[in-house]
DNA sequence: CCCGGGTTGAAACGGTCGTTTGAAATGAAT
DNA sequence: ATTCATTTCAAACGACCGTTTCAACCCGGG
């Protein structure tokens, strides 16, 4: 247990070595299993330099949760607001790619990305409820928009209907995100497979659209 | 942190009462996050028992995953022989209804059987290896039999696409049952929604039924 | 040159972790 | 009543956890 980790760039700020790590490991191997020792060891910073930026573990897993989701919101956000300056409302698929893509986007093979979107995933299904707190300010916002929109796109449904194909949409972008299905369908002891491709991208979005679009007309 | 849960039946053996309570406790608060000792604790069981019973840590969690899942899977695989005796072959609604709904009726509202749900839930996504190499060596044999059955019905797919729609029912069931989605959808301090109900299952089912069926014809 | 705020470093803090020990309690068979 | 394998118990083990301390270091402005 020690080295640095080769794909964090050893130039930058010890700060940003130690978010980009942070978000590396704890979507590797879970928060709770990330010792702050092997942290800042793979992050070639000291020991204390955590305390020193953030005060404690916890306050390091917040920054890694703003930089790693704050972009991911941004980027809905614009496109949702391309999408309703449009003359006619978005349909449902429209709502769905826009959401769906920047997430999947992360998820591609090579680069930091993928990391980063591991680690929105792992974070998405932390029972910790410090942590959903956080979690759940940063997505609050694009939240009721989503739900908004997919209220109008989809008029015959109630509340709950609507919450309930959000919350599904989240659920499995999240788990393709945390990459937990990659390990699935295998024989003990077998290969895992490649990362997510443009291809499955496609996959993933026809598959909620159709879900979330299931029961009406 | 002391104190027996009540949910335990506390006539049971010693080992049994470990099992319940480990699944209870590593479903709500994770399997890191939960210590030797508040867990016996709660099972009003000494700490060194463990040990006895199960020699360690993760030989209690092997038990667990092994009680939880198997009489899940005995269920779906009993009930997909009912489907492959009749004469014609079983739809792709068929086929989710059977592997779906044996998973949320163990995560109704009530009873022990939630935790169990949440339980495998959380389970599905550990990112450790041999916690993933355990539960794999569970749901290989059902893996196994779906994708065939799948594959049938779906004659048009390859075994990428079957693989990816498995995948995406088994991650979805997941996500519901491990109760991560019960919380998104809320403003930060708000109160979480009731477990889920009879008509939120046949909700998964209509909503990974159009998911799969997307593309096809 | 020296100063002083910002940052890093080695070492140690108290606490909790999973695990182990060895003796006491239990209970059915002899 | 005695044996003996099984099970439970309080106590302790070494290791590692997140955090803290405080001296050393860096470097631009006086």
């Amino acid at each position: 247990m020690s080295g640095r980790d080769p794909a964090v760039d050893q130039e930058a700020p010890t700060r940003d070595r130690l978010i980009a790590t942070a978000i590396r490991l704890f979507g590797e191997r879970g928060i709770e299993a990330t010792s702050m020792r092997a942290l800042t060891d793979a992050a070639g910073a000291n020991i204390a330099s955590v305390n020193y930026h953030f005060r404690s573990k916890e306050g390091l897993l917040r920054a890694g949760i703003d930089r790693a989701m704050r972009a991911l919101n941004d980027e809905r956000r614009r496109r949702l607001d391309e999408l309703e300056a449009a003359p006619e409302p978005p349909s449902v698929a429209d709502l769905v790619r826009v959401f769906v893509e920047p997430g999947l986007a992360l998820a591609s093979p090579r680069g930091q990305s993928a990391a980063v979107a591991r680690f929105i995933g792992r974070v998405l299904s932390e029972p910790s409820p410090r942590i959903r707190e956080t979690v759940a300010e940063q997505l609050y916002p694009v939240d009721a928009r989503f739900l908004a929109a997919l209220g109008r796109a989809l008029p015959d449904r109630d509340e709950g209907g609507i919450k309930f194909v959000y919350a599904s949409m989240v659920g499995l972008l999240g788990v393709w995100q945390s990459g937990a299905l990659d390990q699935l369908n295998r024989a003990p002891g077998q290969r895992v497979t490649p990362g997510t491709t443009t291809a499955d991208a496609e996959r993933v979005i026809a598959f909620i659209t159709a879900g979330i679009l299931a029961g009406s007309r």
